[in-house]
RNA sequence: GGAGAGUUGUCCGAGUGGUUGAAGGAGCACGCCUGGAAAGUGUGUAUAUGGGUAACUGUAUCAAGAGUUCGAAUCUCUUACUCUCCGCCA
């Protein structure tokens, strides 16, 4: 969520930027600061009336102790209780003024920052880096979902039958994989100094709200309704809320994260090419990523958590490539977002596996995680995250990739993991 | 799921209707003391928001919301959470 006090500060530049992002309702934030001076208005009010009234409650105190008769109380009592219905009335005008002026809030995006590209669909973002071989298969290679079914590593369509489309069931050398996977990344993590947390997978609705999927992306996510719980899209919602509502130390920072947690998208309104085997799913293992980090050093940050995740890759020997994304590509509470994507051979296309983002002070002043800097100041922290790494895309271009004909040939740092340098 | 007890500031903890934003302690910060430290000692120590150049000051906040009252941390109701006992259970 963003200040008023920037919408009113930097009113022309704040549309500029939206505009950036491609956001429809520019006039939003003129509303918003008409909001304000509204609500500013009626909070005069209220307090006037409520200090008037809290004076006359005193008096009547004081009174009843030196024992003044009903009749002298009874007069002060009157001009209370006309008061009071006056502050009555203003109290509810201030309330809906403040409800409206919260829910505009809430549908602004975050604003990207000054180097995000322009543009509005994924072919305007820009490549930054590219790493890694593509490999040259053999003639009879196929895509992952085959070698899935040929070494009997997942069931798609079992998947099926216990629960829906899109929720793979994994078994054997396939399950194992997985596991190895997760336990890599976490190693890899907590070795750069994040701390691994195991959160909770679902969460309520204050949390999904101080992230940014509420109301944004409401049927994005899985709904427990009888508890109105939410299912975790990303560890980032639960992880990123441990910091809801807390001061932190400013020596403190940054705070380095990282949680393992099973991720649940709708994913509403995907279709085609882009749903085949393993390629969009709606349950799937990831280990993120999160940092709270002093406003001043957020950019630094994103750039060691890329060099973080572009390493994991690397280790990986896929390969892949960075992409910074255009304005109408990112996320509504992103200021920046790099994606990561690998290639996968066998269908000769990019998928993504990481998105890392710096979310400014968009998330934090939604959850209000602040700490005191050396003037005695409140300042807002920032808030990032990225997938460090998704894997289901990961396990479809090690698959893909590492064809042969005596099997699908591991990279080395999961030998260890894996128990075996080969799948077959 | 049933019965009961609770939820106060960074923490512990007092407070059952009237200057209580909240005693006392711990912690923390700064100062004194010390060769240095500990101990001792003095002072300070919530957040949000409005007004004011500022000093200062209005308002709100004692889990959340609603109510009773001239006045609520204190009384009533609802919800959430914690603890104890019972039930169920991996």
């Amino acid at each position: 969520m963003l200040q008023v006090s920037v919408l009113r500060n930097d009113t022309e530049w704040v549309k500029e930027r939206l505009a950036v992002k491609h956001f429809k309702q520019p006039e939003l934030v003129g509303e918003i600061i008409e909001l304000d001076n509204k609500k500013k208005q009626f909070q005069i009010l209220f307090d006037d009336r409520k200090s008037k009234i809290n004076k006359y409650s005193l008096t009547i105190g004081k009174m009843i102790k030196e024992g003044k008769s009903e009749n002298e109380i009874s007069t002060i009592k009157y001009n209370v209780n006309f008061l009071s219905s006056e502050l009555e009335d203003t109290k509810k005008e201030l309330i809906q003024v403040e409800k409206q002026l919260q829910d505009a809030l809430v549908q602004l995006p975050n604003l990207p920052a000054q180097e995000v590209p322009i543009g509005k669909t994924p072919e305007e973002n820009i490549v930054v880096r590219e790493g890694g071989s593509k490999p040259t298969l053999a003639s009879d290679a196929v895509p992952h979902w085959e070698i899935l079914k040929k070494y009997k590593l997942a069931d798609l369509e079992l998947g099926n039958k216990i629960t829906g489309s899109g929720f793979p069931v994994y078994m054997g050398q396939g399950a194992k994989l997985q596991r190895s996977l997760i336990q890599y990344f976490l190693d890899f993590n907590t070795k750069a100094g994040y701390t691994e947390y195991l959160p909770p997978f679902m969460v309520n609705e204050a949390s999904a709200y101080a992230t940014g999927q509420l109301p944004d992306k409401e049927g994005q996510m899985y709904h427990a309704t009888e508890d109105n719980l939410y299912l975790i899209p990303t560890a980032e919602v639960p992880v990123t809320n441990i910091y809801r509502d807390t001061i932190v130390k400013e020596t403190e920072l940054p705070i380095k994260m990282t949680a393992y947690s099973p991720c649940f998208r709708r994913e509403a309104g995907s279709y085609g090419k882009d749903v085949r085997g393993l390629n969009r799913v709606h349950q799937f293992e990831k280990v993120e990523i999160i940092q709270i980090a002093h406003p001043d050093k957020s950019y630094e940050v994103l750039k060691e958590m890329v060099k973080h995740v572009e390493s994991l890759l690397v280790a990986l020997e896929l390969p892949y490539r960075i992409l910074l994304l255009c304005g109408g590509d990112m996320g509504f509470a992103s200021a920046i977002t790099y994606d990561f994507e690998v290639y996968s051979a066998a269908q000769d296309r990019w998928l993504e596996v990481s998105s890392v983002s710096n979310f400014e002070s968009f998330q934090s002043n939604r959850m209000k995680c602040r700490f005191k800097d050396d003037s005695g100041k409140m300042q807002l922290v920032h808030t990032l995250n990225g997938s460090s790494l998704a894997l289901p895309r990961i396990v479809a271009c090690l698959l893909e990739n590492n064809q042969t004909a005596d099997g699908i040939h591991l990279p080395k740092v999961l030998h260890s993991y894996f128990g075996n340098s080969i799948i077959n």
